[in-house]
RNA sequence: GGCGUGGUACCCAAGUGGCUUAAGGGAAGAGUCUGCAAAACUCUCAUUCAUCAGUUCGAAUCUGAUCCACGCCUCCA
């Protein structure tokens, strides 16, 4: 399969390190607030990686780490530690607040049908890993100290900028860029940062250099490391990492391990809204809760990344997703009739080549909205028997994750309250004796109490709105 | 100011030199069915790919210019 490397900035032929097996690393969530439908953009992507990735027979070894170390509101070292503040607001432990978020998260991830990692390593559990880190950064000079933590000195890493390519000079004559004093480079950064001297923290630990807590690129390397290994497959992570994030992990974790940190990094584009970025600081976020306040499953917002290959930005709409939730619901219609179909059907077997064809399609860096074309075209392929359609359906989806396993009948008749059931039978009765205005009144009651009434060949379906 | 990405139908979007006389989905319209609806099914829906030049036997796809939008350089998926 090929995928997109960022440091070639090419589509290349995916070789992973160990035959058949493939580790990969993803930058997760902080959780000092919601994770929003922007950033579920970033964990789904990954989640279809990993999947093709299985669909092609590779044992896949997945990391995702949960950063739950305050970190500061500028990554110039300055600000307010954002995890101490949300404590604060809420009148809550730092630990407490991490928690709280965390739980919202895995809950949101499992509703997405998105595949838990195989570890989710917590900042503050890699506490030690990451000292060690340090002490190894240290020991071989890429260190300095200065009044308010220890730093990483850019310009001892030969490398440093590369995969981003970053223009160092441009940065140092751009408008917006400031840096401290003591800094020796302006991409200098910090690995360790210490506690202020007037303040206690409520996440600080002790170390060579004075209490205090990790830099805030370190804990990837450091868990990476130890989950991992020195070197490793694939990195994700969204595309705002690249310059920094991304660029700092590499120095830290080739200078520390002397050797080459990842194969292949993977980056995922932003979900727009408006045309700009979704973000916290520009408002107007949106969370998988409230969606579903909106009426929307989160399948139909799964169904609605499916439209877009994961390195394009994609404009979320109210009528985009309404779009999406349309098409997923005629999706599980098709399903359901194929199902019915399938039941009383002698099992032929039509040569055809559609599972070549998604292959195709999902190995070419994630060509996933292709893949989604080859399923439509599938299903409406009448030269192949139901029960061909429906396990290629299923075959498919082990892929798109959009659970058409798990589909059936919107409602199953206990669920039911017996007044409309009895008002349907008895609109049954009406239609009968072709009185078509008593029939149709109340075909309005039941609407009314929330349930449409669809007529049948022989009989009738009653279905939830 | 520096760096980068993208502009394809009403909407979301594939496609990145000939197999495409531009996928797929949504919306919309027409028809079949139906007492009527709904659902389902069938059909229709870009001679055109921001604009203008150019390269080529051939361009949405390559080159240049222009216009527009967005991202990064600040924690951010």
């Amino acid at each position: 399969m090929k995928l997109y490397n960022t440091a070639s900035r090419s589509v290349e032929e995916f070789v992973p390190i160990e035959n058949g097996k493939v580790k990969m690393y993803c930058c997760g969530p902080t959780v000092y607030g919601y994770q929003h439908i922007g950033n579920f953009r970033s964990f789904f992507f990954e989640d279809i990686l990993k999947r093709v990735l299985q669909y092609n027979g590779y044992d896949v070894t997945h990391v995702m780490n949960i950063t739950d170390v305050g970190h500061l509101t500028s990554d110039e070292d300055s600000g307010d530690d954002k995890m101490e503040k949300k404590a604060a607001e809420e009148g809550k432990t730092v630990w407490e607040v991490s928690k709280f978020f965390t739980d919202i998260f895995m809950k949101d991830m499992e509703l997405l049908n998105i595949i838990p990692p195989n570890t989710f390593p917590k900042a503050t559990e890699y506490i030690q890993e990451q000292i060690e880190m340090v002490k190894e950064l240290e020991a071989k000079g890429f260190t300095y100290v200065t009044s308010d933590g220890v730093y990483y000195d850019t310009s001892k890493f030969p490398d440093y900028g590369k995969m981003a390519r970053l223009d160092i000079e441009g940065l140092r004559a751009g408008e917006r860029v400031e840096f401290s004093e003591e800094k020796k480079n302006p991409t200098d950064f910090s690995v360790w940062k210490f506690s202020p001297k007037n303040e206690k923290r409520q996440m600080e630990w002790d170390s060579p250099w004075g209490k205090g807590f990790p830099g805030w690129h370190l804990e990837c390397s450091a868990m990476s490391k130890k989950l991992l290994g020195n070197h490793f497959d694939i990195h994700c992570g969204g595309v705002d990492h690249i310059p920094v994030h991304h660029t700092n992990e590499i120095a830290q974790s080739e200078a520390a391990n002397g050797e080459k940190f990842v194969n292949y990094w993977v980056h995922g584009e932003f979900l727009l809204m408006g045309d700009e970025k979704m973000s916290k600081s520009k408002g107007g976020t949106l969370t998988i809760a409230r969606l579903k306040e909106e009426g929307f499953e989160p399948m139909h917002y799964r169904y609605f990344l499916l439209n877009a290959h994961y390195r394009k930005k994609l404009n979320f709409s109210e009528e985009g997703l309404q779009g999406a939730k349309n098409a997923y619901e005629k999706l599980k219609e098709r399903i359901l009739s194929l199902k019915e179909k399938a039941a009383n059907e002698n099992l032929t077997d039509t040569p055809n080549n559609y599972k070549e064809k998604f292959l195709e399609k999902i190995n070419n860096d994630l060509g996933i909205t292709e893949a989604l074309a080859v399923l439509w075209t599938m299903l409406k392929d009448d030269t192949l028997s139901a029960n061909q359609r429906l396990e290629l359906a299923y075959d498919f989806d082990k892929v798109f994750g959009l659970q058409l396993d798990k589909i059936e009948k919107a409602e199953a008749a206990d669920d039911i309250p017996g007044e409309v059931k009895s008002l349907a039978g008895q609109r049954m009765q009406a239609k009968k004796d072709k009185n078509f205005a008593l029939s149709d009144e109340l075909r309005n009651k039941i609407k009314e109490m929330g349930y449409e009434v669809k007529d049948s060949k022989d009989g009738y379906e009653l279905k939830r709105l």
